[in-house]
DNA sequence: ATATTATTACGATTAAATTCGTATGTAATA
DNA sequence: TATTACATACGAATTTAATCGTAATAATAT
């Protein structure tokens, strides 16, 4: 199995934010939590101190200002916690999550016709 | 909006054995507890004196030994849950998180085929 | 050169979650 | 009745997470 990661809430707004820039600054992932959470600058760069110590991101240090990225895809998070939602909400019937997922959020056409096309693919498969 | 609960790690772990068995005593819950975490009975006890304090749970005290109830519908911390995800880890993307969850996780061609209906019934309604 | 501004490092505090020991009560049992 | 077995209550300690202030340093502007 591999290295398991466990990022804390603020630790996975941290990381939701520099999956979506690519990487970033102390100073722009803070001005994208300050939107959201009212804390301090020096609140973020210590969390994000602390998740270099974990392992969690990345940083380049050539520059005085650090440039952080996310030491994993965020792919990996997403099948983490959809397998553990699985597990402990669902019973392990991953269905049901779908059909939750489904039925409570909306989707266009084209992704609805998408997934049709993977059930399809799936089915012939076995 | 209605109210918010946010059970912790371990709050979550027992309320998803009092789902499983409908209602329990403490010593029910911690017997399942000790199967995957090594505490101690005074620990899963005093965890579900915090939960009653706080609400998530309700209990009877009608004889010696009490009986705790989850204070909600296991399918609203699904649904809370399954919100939470699609918006930081999706990117608000619900499709993408079904076909995440169909692509790594086995379902029976029952619940394929559920889940196209489904779908169906959604495009109609469109 | 000096002042201003931005950045990191780091210790310390606060807050929240988890863990457990001990006291106490109640029911069953020897 | 005395002993044992279980149960709750509750305070306190421990651990983990989050927050912030201050100092040091580097870059930039005056």
């Amino acid at each position: 199995m591999s290295k398991q990661f466990k990022p804390t809430e603020s630790e996975l707004e941290i990381l939701s934010i520099l999956w979506d820039k690519g990487n970033a600054s102390v100073r722009e992932v803070h001005e994208v939590v300050q939107l959201t959470k009212d804390v301090g600058y020096t609140t973020t760069l210590k969390l994000m101190q602390i998740m270099h110590e974990k392992g969690l991101v990345s940083r380049n240090e050539a520059s005085k200002t650090h440039i952080y990225t996310p030491a994993f895809e965020k792919e990996k998070a997403q099948e983490q916690y959809i397998s553990k939602m699985i597990k402990t909400l669902f019973s392990g019937n991953s269905a049901q999550l779908v059909l939750q997922a489904l039925g409570n959020h909306q989707s266009s056409h084209e992704e609805l016709a998408e997934i049709k096309l993977l059930i399809e693919q799936i089915e012939k498969r076995k």
